[in-house]
RNA sequence: GUGGGUGUAGCUCAGUGGUAGAGCACUGGAUUGUGGCUCCGGUUGUCGCGGGUUCGAUCCCCGUCACUCACCCCA
């Protein structure tokens, strides 16, 4: 075969479909009954929107992005969901129509990274935006929608880190406890930690070095240097997190690899589905300060982004049944005629019909029937169509019954309207 | 960017220095027009690609590409 899929990319073929419509569907409802709505923004985005926002420092911008030139615009496919969200946000001054905006978004993003198990280069995010409610009580809110989402799918088994990590004054403060604290050890950390004391020191903590664990095991904790207003809002986040009865574990080391976030951050991991160390279904946090540095007013947000690839492998192989169908098995031209009319007058009544035209043989017909665990098959022969007659069959109960043309649509409609038989099929 | 593993039929895989097999799937028949079980038959392969060793390579060697897993990073 002289075409594949472009490496990192992934053909989601119909039975797949299935299991990432239920996923889809249930985020979509959990998500309305908390008053948001979906909203669709670009794939492609002026680079600089990441650089601005992602930020330049992030493995994100730094090489992962597939970027694209057109006379003088340089643009890249979207690596993540938050920047074009806020962006189209800004560009239609929400904000100036309703004091709080609740959006959520379904798509596919982009990274240019060496694949495995859980990381694609094209890969899809679900993910929420909350604009203009600064209250640590939407953070906590927040998070237990998430939780109760990924339950609802049955992804029971998870971890929901919380952390802290400050506004611009409290994240300077801590950002020099840290460096004072780390400078001295800097020839034993990892020379990408070296990097990192330089440009975002902070980043050092959640390194999986051993030799930066151990640099990082005494420092001081970020919680420790928040102001006053931080650590309010941090402790009603908590109280709300506890008066909702949400799980949760605090993570001082939890920083997150992008740059605009303030106080709140946070990651639900679960160790289901063979995930290894790609176990983070859900990221987010608060970003305070994203509208204002990408240009707008300055309007707090909270969101977060989840990997619909990841959720589904967490999920395992949960095959989603096909909906009921009603086969049409014809003989002959003038049968398959009569089938194709049947079909329609079927569809029209909300049955889903399926004719076989391929003039096959019967025994052929009612495989690809059982294949397609069709509910009923429809068998139209020579002498039916003389004597306007149809033989219904019922897959399931193995019973077959002969109808006039005209009551077949009626009649299958009933044994659509009952259940199958259980436990008869074998 | 770094390391490991794997590339044989549509799928899952076996296999041997003398140019290839099974199961599944598909299809015809047993049942002159009736499925899931059974039985019989049939279709499908540049054995990833290039080079080397050899009388001869799918098998051994080198290279390359792809896929995959892991590191890194992240959803």
């Amino acid at each position: 075969m002289q075409f594949r899929a472009v490496k990192g990319t992934n053909d989601i073929l119909p039975d797949e479909v299935r299991r990432w419509q239920r996923v889809e569907q249930t985020f979509r409802s959990a998500m309305a009954l908390a008053g948001f709505s979906e909203v669709r923004t670009p794939i492609l985005e002026h680079k600089n929107l990441f650089v601005r926002s992602t930020g330049e420092t992030s493995e994100i911008v730094e090489k992962q992005m597939f970027e694209l030139t057109r006379g003088d615009d340089v643009l890249v496919l979207r690596p993540e969901g938050t920047p074009g969200a806020a962006r189209a946000y800004l560009t239609n001054s929400v904000q100036a129509q309703e004091p709080v905006s609740r959006w959520y978004y379904i798509g596919a993003m982009f990274r240019a990274e060496q694949p495995q198990r859980g990381r694609y280069r094209q890969f899809h995010q679900a993910g929420c935006e909350l604009y203009g409610d600064p209250s640590p009580t939407c953070d906590a809110e927040f998070l237990d929608l998430l939780h109760g989402f990924l339950k609802s799918l049955g992804i029971i088994d998870v971890t929901v880190a919380v952390n802290s990590i400050g506004g611009l004054e409290s994240r300077a403060a801590y950002r020099q406890a840290l460096t004072d604290h780390l400078r001295p050890r800097a020839e034993t950390l990892s020379d990408h930690a070296k990097r990192r004391l330089e440009d975002n020191p902070l980043r050092i903590l959640d390194s999986k070095d051993p030799r930066d664990r151990a640099a990082v095991a005494d420092a001081p904790s970020i919680l420790d240097s928040l102001n006053d207003e931080d650590r309010a809002h941090w402790a009603a986040v908590l109280r709300g997190l506890d008066a909702l009865g949400t799980p949760y574990t605090v993570s001082p080391g939890l920083v997150r690899g992008l740059d605009y976030y303030t106080r709140t951050v946070f990651e639900i991991q679960s160790s289901m589905g063979g995930l290894g160390s790609q176990n983070t279904l859900i990221a987010g946090g608060r970003y305070d300060n994203l509208l204002k540095s990408l240009g707008g007013p300055p309007i707090p947000a909270v969101g977060c982004g989840m990997g619909l690839e990841r959720i589904l492998l967490a999920l395992g192989e949960t095959p989603v049944a096909r909906p009921a169908v009603c086969f049409i098995a014809p003989l002959g031209e003038r049968a398959t005629l009569s089938g194709l009319l049947l079909a329609r007058e079927l569809r029209e009544r909300g049955v889903v019909s399926v004719l076989d035209a391929r003039g096959n043989s019967m025994k052929s017909m009612l495989r690809r029937a059982d294949g397609l665990d069709a509910r009923v098959c429809i068998v139209i022969g020579e002498t039916e169509v003389d004597q306007c007659q149809v033989q219904i069959k019922d897959l399931a109960a193995h019973t077959q019954e002969q109808a006039a043309r005209v009551d077949a649509a009626a009649r299958v409609l009933e044994i659509f309207a009952t259940p199958p038989a259980l436990g008869s099929n074998h």
